[in-house]
DNA sequence: GCTCTGTGCCAATGCGTATTAGCAATCGTG
DNA sequence: CACGATTGCTAATACGCATTGGCACAGAGC
């Protein structure tokens, strides 16, 4: 180095607020450093300091658009405070795995996005920062779109639209909003006396290829449904691809209504009517709660926050033909 | 601990080939490093080996599924070879910044999809271990799809349909796949006597917003072309939509053939034709040539790999009417 | 002149691991 | 039985940084 210690090169470095280095040895220190193009090792800092700057996303898989715009939104804000986030797909390796492997690399904190509670419930969390997303939790802080009120909307929405035998396809016990979107549905039914058969409510995959099988056993039904509400885009978009491989026409025959507002929902003729949610808001949202929880160094008490969600309608619902609702 | 020394532990913990542990010590330090439920610091292994076991990823964005498969390969194989991966989302900050983050966190390599070519340049690499995906270069490692006989292979596919005028929508100058599969499209044309006007080449954001302003472009043309090649699905699926909203007919019309075969063209009605690509394989493969050149651990000559591509014929091309080549 | 109080810097130490050199004990060999 | 060879382990050190205690020097006050 250029005229000064190592241990004054690091006050200098780590704007130690209580360190008393003179300005103009500051200036010189800078300057070297720039000079030599020279650039802290973070593994060693993470070694003293007894933090790594790092954090852990877990999902279930990236193909999930609202997995990857969770993911963007945490990558973001994690990025502009110079944390990094290292990746983990649960697949052949699990959840608890992948856990391990994090807490080797002295992580900082762990977010986690649609893993289903029984894999989560498996993972040893309990040393950890943790911050779960769209999954409730009494022990873990969350962050969660109002998933309640997305179901009770769904509800308001197609009743509005004049239809009465109202279906619902959703996952049986996956992450909580699942559930909560189911829930708000069907209490928001039981308020109107809308009450559906048990044949249409439907049981399926959150995915393209769940919605799809659900929708050809409702379309199956002697009483078809006039309106449906999938938990989530994907099922909701298997659905559509259902009445397309059917000839049942969108929205005249029948109305479709998603959750989660991804961008293929646009891409489908007639576009697709959902509740949108602030993906990319709830992954920045959970890394800001993180790094929050990481100042106060002291496992803080868990923290909930419950974002709004929002009714976009494009084409696959439409007032129920016949009925009085009707244009 | 418990009996032996400190570098004993290590020595039986990093399976050190050249270290002699008696096997009745071994098994020892094994049972209490179970029972203390021991793992190595990895931070501190980085520290003092020189290696970190992690890898960057850098990519432009998670949104686009041909990103997030590739992604999700890597971080297979990576995680299974237990290295971590960092993410990195190119846009507000940009690919040097990243870069610059990454080797403080002292990583062993970087694999690099998607970054236009101008971005790569300003990124000072010399000192990384670097393995791009479906970008051509002659300094660095890399893995591609065949994107020259993608385009070739576009090409014989449309004219063996009897389409004469043909169209091609792609990107100016962005990542050199692009570029490969425009040049192995208009070679074989060419080879086939059959030029296109200079108004069917036309020139687009690889998005769907790009693909569907362009084929407006192409649909308000006097004389329209009866079959389009789109550099990449994303484009595509913009042309798709495009011809649902002006009532073009697919593929009576006009066809159109995408290129990566990502999931979403199989939710579109007509499904969307297009060119197979190993996506995940090559995020997969990205890493395995890595994490070879890492075991080299002197810079190897650059190596290439090209993967083949595939035709998969869905619903938007068919015979031009009235052609011979008709069914 | 002296002590006293800051100020600005450095020597020393520790973080958790891998590695090297070296020591003690055991073994093989003549 | 003596001697080198081998085996099994440890002491010491290094990796790159942050942090603590303390030292030297300046100026202030008597």
């Amino acid at each position: 180095m250029a005229g000064v210690s190592q241990p004054t090169v690091s006050m200098v470095l780590s704007q130690n607020p209580k360190a008393r280095v003179a300005p103009e040895t500051r200036a010189r220190v800078l300057k070297v450093a720039e000079e030599l193009g020279y650039r802290p090792n973070r593994l060693a800092q993470g070694l003293v300091r007894r933090r790594s700057f790092a954090l852990g996303v877990i999902v279930p898989g990236f193909a999930n658009p609202v997995n990857s715009a969770i993911i963007s939104g945490a990558e973001r804000v994690a990025a502009q405070a110079g944390y990094a986030v290292l990746l983990c797909e649960t697949g052949e390796i699990g959840v608890g795995q992948h856990l391990k492997a994090l807490a080797d690399r002295q992580i900082d904190g762990v977010i986690i996005a649609g893993i289903s509670e029984g894999d989560l419930a498996e993972a040893d969390l309990r040393r950890l920062n943790v911050v779960l997303v769209n999954q409730g939790s009494d022990v873990f802080s969350t962050v969660q779109d109002d998933s309640l009120s997305a179901g009770a909307l769904a509800a308001e929405h197609l009743l509005g639209l004049g239809h009465r035998e109202l279906a619902f396809i959703g996952p049986v016990s996956a992450a909580s909003a699942f559930r909560l979107r189911e829930r708000g549905f069907a209490q928001a039914l039981r308020a109107a006396k809308a009450v559906p058969l048990s044949d249409c409510w439907q049981r399926a995959d959150a995915s393209v290829a769940g919605g799809l099988a659900a929708m050809r056993a409702l379309l199956a039904l002697p009483d078809r449904p006039t309106a449906v509400f999938c938990a989530n885009d994907l099922i909701a978009l298997g659905a559509h691809k259902a009445c397309a491989i059917a000839g049942v026409s969108l929205p005249d025959e029948l109305s479709i209504l998603g959750c989660d507002d991804i961008d293929l929902g646009m891409l489908v003729t007639p576009e697709l009517s959902t509740i949108s949610t602030p993906k990319r808001e709830l992954g920045a949202r959970a890394v800001r709660l993180l790094l929050r929880q990481l100042e106060g160094d002291g496992k803080a008490t868990p923290t909930s926050q419950t974002l709004p969600v929002k009714l976009v309608l494009r084409g696959t619902t439409g007032a129920r033909l016949g009925s009085a609702a009707g244009r």
